[in-house]
DNA sequence: CGGCCATGGTGCAGCAGAGACTACCCTTCG
DNA sequence: CGAAGGGTAGTCTCTGCTGCACCATGGCCG
């Protein structure tokens, strides 16, 4: 199901495979480092909530992949936690809207912060060349992914 | 505590922060998809005893930061879904050493196997420029991160 | 050689997070 | 009014983690 490659031409995937992890351990520093006590449920679901500002909880049960009780319980957990709002809806008032907290809001914004830090330590220590050669391989491959798959999941902050 | 950069050689952290997420997906599509049943304090283990055959419980304990009897009920989890297998040491018979079983073996295979492939696929779809930029920048990025923090954690499988 | 303590693991509660199923309540709308 | 839609609550199960008590083994010292 994939283009044929010659034995002169592979993509790299097995070399590549084999470097990325240095930038995934970049990405788990800064949750671990940020956010040690939200789980990753828990996580996930503000990240839904951020993109989908006021979603109801069908629909955040629904990109959470769980069914709605689950949901429930998981936003009551969020809500004694500070890190998310349920305010009824005014138009149809059996709908639940959820929104961020500045807390949450704060969280998430820190969590960007220290990883683009993180990433900045690193980055540091590279050739000029090399941050370019980053730069230009992950934009291709994320322009490259997305044309394969515009939707698929995977929440990555 | 870092580098100064003048206004004209910021190291792109933040645009690299931006297109960095899709290599990530690709990460997670493959584990969701190989073990989808597997948590992930049981992955880690996995890829512990991996790294140390034959380590013990104390040590499994030490490397996934929780106490001893913790370990040990994840690895009756893991012993039981068939994943690991406890021996008894025959030196010291207090001891137990952990292996991976063909099954887990099996396992790790298929999820590495599984996420090259996926690389692959998009690797194809880019150009051979683009692949080798990529490459080249999460190699120096690797060797960067490697010079920083020769230890830090976070598994990556 | 016979205690004694250190070491390696297990057994037994106990707690929180997460998910599911069911039953139920409120609102809306035909 | 009654059916459908949106959420909550009760109950269960499982995982993960902890603390503490306990059992083995092994090394040491008198």
């Amino acid at each position: 199901m994939a283009v044929h490659h010659g034995p002169d031409g592979p993509p790299h995937a097995a070399a590549i495979d084999d470097v990325a992890p240095a930038l995934l351990a970049a990405w788990d520093t800064a949750r671990e480092r940020v956010t040690p006590h939200v789980s990753w449920p828990q996580f996930n679901a503000l990240l839904v909530v951020e993109r989908e500002e006021g979603i109801n909880l069908r629909g955040l049960a629904g990109q959470l992949d769980m069914i709605l009780s689950s949901a429930s319980r998981l936003c009551d957990r969020l809500v004694a936690a500070g890190l998310v709002e349920r305010v009824p809806g005014r138009a149809d008032r059996r709908e639940i809207a959820l929104f961020l907290t500045p807390s949450s809001r704060a969280l998430l914004d820190n969590l960007r912060t220290t990883r683009r830090e993180i990433l900045a330590g690193v980055l540091d220590r590279m050739t000029p060349a090399g941050r370019t050669a980053l730069l230009r391989g992950l934009t291709e491959f994320s322009e490259a992914a997305a044309r394969d798959a515009p939707d698929s999941g995977a929440q990555t902050a």
